[in-house]
This record gives structure tokens, C-alpha cells and sequence, in this order.
DNA sequence: CCTTTCAGATACTGATTGGTATTCGGATAT
DNA sequence: ATATCCGAATACCAATCAGTATCTGAAAGG
């Protein structure tokens, strides 16, 4: 039996404002950004537009937050798991491929595909989500550079920055494409590119 | 002098249903999909709403023919393109990269970029609309079949299949970056990638 | 206890939109 | 010339939604 919990008022705050968070991403990917009603994502997180007002000053904070919260956890997993794999060039390589897989499979990740790519297509309408959406996807501070390009790989060769938007490209477009036709693109179809790119070069020692 | 035209019902009604698909694209892609409104799309056609339901039977239905409209008359000029430019390895690759780069610049492109992601999403919420579209991005005859994978490269060793949707990806996933950050994501970039996808193996003669 | 405070619920509004019902005017047929 | 037809214009409707204004009940503070 769980003790009927006493809360700050604090404390609900937080954990309904995360409810809401979590409750619009969901709501979000579902009938996408501008189908998705305030009342819908409230009644997700078990409350009423009342509280989605009392926490995010508009429909667009709402989703500024919401990326916010989820990219950012994303870009950090993301360069833990690598950091933590070694620096072996192969190694890394794989292990890249491996995570990419795993995760384009969860159910929850799946929602976070589509979220992101339609966020995108927002921001491209949207000056202020646009800079702001820049900032999370190309990290300016070394945090969020992830250590792709392997040494004495072809995509080495190139500046970090061409590497680095190669590698997102991909990421983006064969998570949509996993979305839009599964059975066309198997998500181990991601290794096999980064294999490729990663190539040794044969005219590069 | 232009003369009056004397248009037959049948010449107008073809003439007027293709205004409405321009003006459908390009107001789907400025707004978004379900933020176009089809009292705009008609407007954008110097028409009315009348015209359009006279024409499609909902805004689903014109969505779908946009889509056709549109996909179709890209995978052709695509393909005619590629054929033409001779069937050397190298060149392709390269002539690929020029035709790339040169179409995400035209301004009609930006729209056509846009709308296909935003298409893709919707048609991941749609089941009827996502078969439509699948069979245009992978068309099942020989006929889109683009001719890369040149013999001899890295790509070549996979089954068609696999090259096929790693360079859609790649070709989606940059539009889309493109779009939303242009100046960390310029158009040779493009040609840069399928020069590392297309490099000739190493350990494969 | 009793008052104050404020997060969130409830009620409401103005604007927009997809779709329909009806009308209108020019092309077509006789 | 006149009657018919039909593609498109106009008028209309019910539903939806972002945002606002007001209210309420429980925690904070004394």
C-alpha cells in the first residue's frame, strides 16, 4: 500500500508540470504539432488546461519546453553511451550503430522521432523555435559533440563540422523513413551506412 | 495582346484543377498541413472554396493528388537526369551531387522539401495516406529505379534495396537540415557524403 | 484555529475551419 | 434563340480551439 503521499505545494508543481511535459510530447507526435489541442495534452497528464496555463505561458512555450526537456536528456545519453565505449575507431563505429537501433525501436522513441522531425518543420516557419532549435541540434559548447569520425576514417578526413551534419542527416532522415516504411528500412540499415561512411580511406594512410 | 481566350468547360476545369494543386503545395507548405486552411488554398488559386470541392472531395483527397501530382513528376526528371549522364561510376556520383545541390536551392524546391517531410509524418498517422506514399518513394516497377549504385564502390556491394533507402535517408534527412540551418548545412554536402558512400572498397576489387 | 495565498478547475469567448446547401452565369445542346 | 447543364461562387453551419476571467479548495503562515 503506498502511504497517501503529503506534498509541498512545491513539490505538485513540479511533478505536474513534468506530467504536462511528458503528456504533450506524447500528445504532440500523436496529431502532431498543430492538430494536438492544450485540452487534449491536459487531459493526457490527468488535469485540465488550467494547469497548462498556470505553468507554460502558451501553446509555443509549452513546445519550447518540451523540446528542451527531451533533446536535451537525448544529446546527453547519447554521448555518455559513446564516451563510455572507448575510442577504438571500429569500436565506436558499432557501438554507434547498436544504440541507434535500440533506441528507434522503443515504443516511447518512436513518439521522439516524430516529435522531433515535425519540431523541425515547425522551426523552419518559426524564427524564434528555429534559433532555439539550431542551438539544441548543433551544440556551440564541446558538451553535446558527440566523437564520431573515427581517426583514419574517410569521414575524418572531413572538417567536424561537414562530419557532424553528414551524420545528422542520416540519423534524421532514416528515422523517418523507419517511420513512414519499417519493412523498407530496417533499423540496422543505420550501421551499415555509418560502416560505409566510416570507411577506411584506401588513398589515406 | 493576349486574345480572350475561349476555353471549352473541359479545357477551364483541367486549368483550374491545376492551379488549385500549385496553390495547394505551396500553401500546405507554408503553413503546414494541417494548418492550411482551403479557403487559402483557393484564394492562393484566385478562386474559391467552391472550386475546390467542385474538384477533390476533401482536403485528404487533394492532399493525396498533391502528393501524386508532385512525386511523380520529381521521380522522373530525377531518373531522366541520371540516365543521361552516362553510366561511368564517377560521373554519376558526381552529376547526382550537382543535380542535388542544385535543386534544394530553387525556391519551389524549399516548398516541395518541405511539404514531402511534412507529408512523411502525416502519412505515419494515416494508413491510407502512408501506402499511397510509400508506393511513390519506393516505387515497386523498374520504372524510379535510379541508377547509383555504381559497380565497384562500397555501395554497389549492398543489395539494391539497402542502397536504395540509405540514400533516401541521407537525401531526406539533409533536406530537411538544410531547411532548418543552412549555414551549417550547405548544399555540397550532399555530393561530399556520396562521395564516402560511393567510394570504391578497399578490400573489394 | 483562522486567514491568506495560489495552483489548478470551471466557465466562457471570439475566431477559425471543414464541409454542405443553394444559387448563379456562361458554355453546350437542340 | 432558348432550354439545359454544370462548374464555381456564395452563404451558412456545427465543431473546435487558444486564450481569458473567475472561482475554489487545500497548503502555508500566523
Amino acid at each position: 500500500m503506498a502511504v497517501a503521499e503529503r506534498l509541498t505545494r512545491q513539490e505538485q508543481r513540479e511533478r505536474n508540470r513534468l506530467k504536462l511535459l511528458e503528456a504533450a510530447e506524447k500528445v504532440f507526435a500523436e496529431r502532431g504539432i498543430q492538430g494536438a489541442s492544450i485540452d487534449e495534452v491536459a487531459a493526457e497528464a490527468g488535469l485540465t488546461k488550467g494547469a497548462v496555463y498556470s505553468n507554460f505561458a502558451s501553446k509555443e512555450e509549452l513546445l519550447i519546453e518540451v523540446m528542451r526537456h527531451r533533446l536535451g536528456g537525448e544529446a546527453r545519453a547519447q554521448a555518455d553511451r559513446l564516451l563510455h565505449s572507448g575510442r577504438d575507431s571500429e569500436a565506436l563505429v558499432e557501438e554507434f550503430g547498436r544504440y541507434w537501433a535500440e533506441r528507434v525501436r522503443g515504443g516511447d522513441q518512436e513518439a521522439f522521432a516524430q516529435m522531433t522531425v515535425e519540431l523541425m518543420i515547425h522551426a523552419t516557419r518559426n524564427p524564434a523555435v528555429r534559433e532555439q532549435l539550431v542551438d539544441l541540434v548543433f551544440p556551440t559548447a564541446g558538451e553535446g559533440r558527440h566523437p564520431l569520425s573515427p581517426p583514419g576514417s574517410a569521414l575524418a578526413g572531413l572538417p567536424y563540422e561537414q562530419a557532424d551534419a553528414i551524420l545528422k542527416s542520416l540519423d534524421i532522415g532514416m528515422r523517418l523513413l523507419v517511420l513512414l516504411a519499417p519493412e523498407r528500412c530496417p533499423p540496422e540499415l543505420f550501421a551499415t551506412a555509418l560502416r560505409l561512411l566510416a570507411a577506411p580511406r584506401p588513398d589515406h594512410p
